[in-house]
DNA sequence: TATATTAATGTCATACTGACACTAATAATA
DNA sequence: TATTATTAGTGTCAGTATGACATTAATATA
């Protein structure tokens, strides 16, 4: 058992981190290297230690098991039934937040087997209850798609109308309407017409955007 | 220390329960019996049993000290700072909801001084980070307060309209004005006009409604 | 030059919000 | 009984947001 389980009982952290790639949302998962649940996917996440906060702990688990740094999870839940980890009494408290695409990734595979982004739409059979706090922290996401000062950071550089419709309907899951999406987009007032046309488009060209 | 504390850690749950009385919002606090914060007010809550989830230790804890039943509060925030207690290691996962004023309360001497409904407005000084979980707990309240199928338990029977502008003035902290906020509440389609007036206005008497 | 494909655009109805001023009813007072 | 003071009750305008919905513009290909 490990150091941090004191008398049968822990608190962990788990981690979803979401990213736009290929103009889809992803999430990041690892590979199990130990029991219980070997070789299956998981969040990333691990035991709180006495002396940091949730928050210091999710930066120091993603650092060190996949060398993340320099992302700000925020609380998204709690889960704490008693048998959601048939090792101890184990109560996750869970983080989430967008990433950029480009973030540097270096699985420790001391700890680690894999890592790698799944679509939120294709995920694989998940260790422990980390399907449940994958369904709570992807509401969490959907809720801040429109705050786009948020956003810019996991937003592709430039995009065209259509590819940034395609991520927000991957992003919500649902199909939307072009005009309503543009008049919806253009109220925001966060977008600059770079002034060129995509010219990889083999019909109309469409006009290429970046963000404020 | 005591018998759920294991080695220098503990996870306990605190709850904020709001409620109106005399048409104000109000928070349920306790005088604590023991130390550290002897004879302080803080918010009810304790320490998370390793067989029970956090939900239950809250109704538990509710009940056995101030003999709550029936109500169930819904997670606030998490506060992890390792010094926000000095005796040892202890996250609290923080919990809050609205209840009844007619709320049935039976303190419990061995382990609390006193029960006490505070005006949100006019807190004691208070132990812990209990200041900051309430800070939070006190923003959630805020948001549910226009969904009155979750708002109705906590409202008077019947009211003037005077008198409902008074309660979420109270709740949001912010003065309204009068013709918005009858329109936002019609708007909401939820009330009935008891036909009756309110003989105790000194001038125009005004009309008493009633929730759907 | 006809066709197929994708880009780009506008309107209507509905709803919510903030700002704002007058009339109605009644009790107290002159 | 007339005047005054107090509280209840009401409507409009401008701005913003949302869902539903069809046509024209540009271009490559047949």
């Amino acid at each position: 058992m490990q150091e941090n389980v004191r008398n049968n009982q822990a608190i962990s952290i788990d981690v979803s981190i979401y990213s736009i790639i290929n103009n889809r949302l992803h999430i990041l998962l690892i590979q199990r290297a130990k029991e219980p649940y070997k070789n299956m996917w998981s969040l990333i996440g691990g035991i709180v230690l006495n002396s940091e906060t949730c928050e210091e702990s999710v930066k120091r688990e993603l650092e060190e098991k996949v060398g993340i740094t320099n992302i700000s999870p925020k609380l998204s839940g709690v889960f704490s039934d008693p048998k959601r980890d048939s090792r101890y009494r184990n109560i996750s408290i869970s983080y989430c937040c967008m990433a950029n695409s480009n973030l540097s990734i270096n699985c420790n595979p001391e700890k680690v087997l894999d890592v790698k982004w799944f679509p939120v739409a294709e995920l694989p059979e998940l260790a422990f209850d980390h399907d449940k706090i994958i369904e709570k922290s992807y509401a969490d996401i959907k809720e801040s798609v429109y705050d786009i000062e948020y956003m810019k950071p996991y937003l592709p550089e430039t995009f065209t109308f259509s590819t940034l419709q395609m991520i927000y309907e991957s992003i919500l899951g649902v199909e939307l309407d072009k005009r309503n999406f543009r008049r919806k987009i253009n109220s925001l007032k966060c977008l600059i017409d770079t002034g060129k046309k995509n010219e990889q488009d083999t019909h109309k060209k469409s006009n290429i955007y970046k963000l404020k």
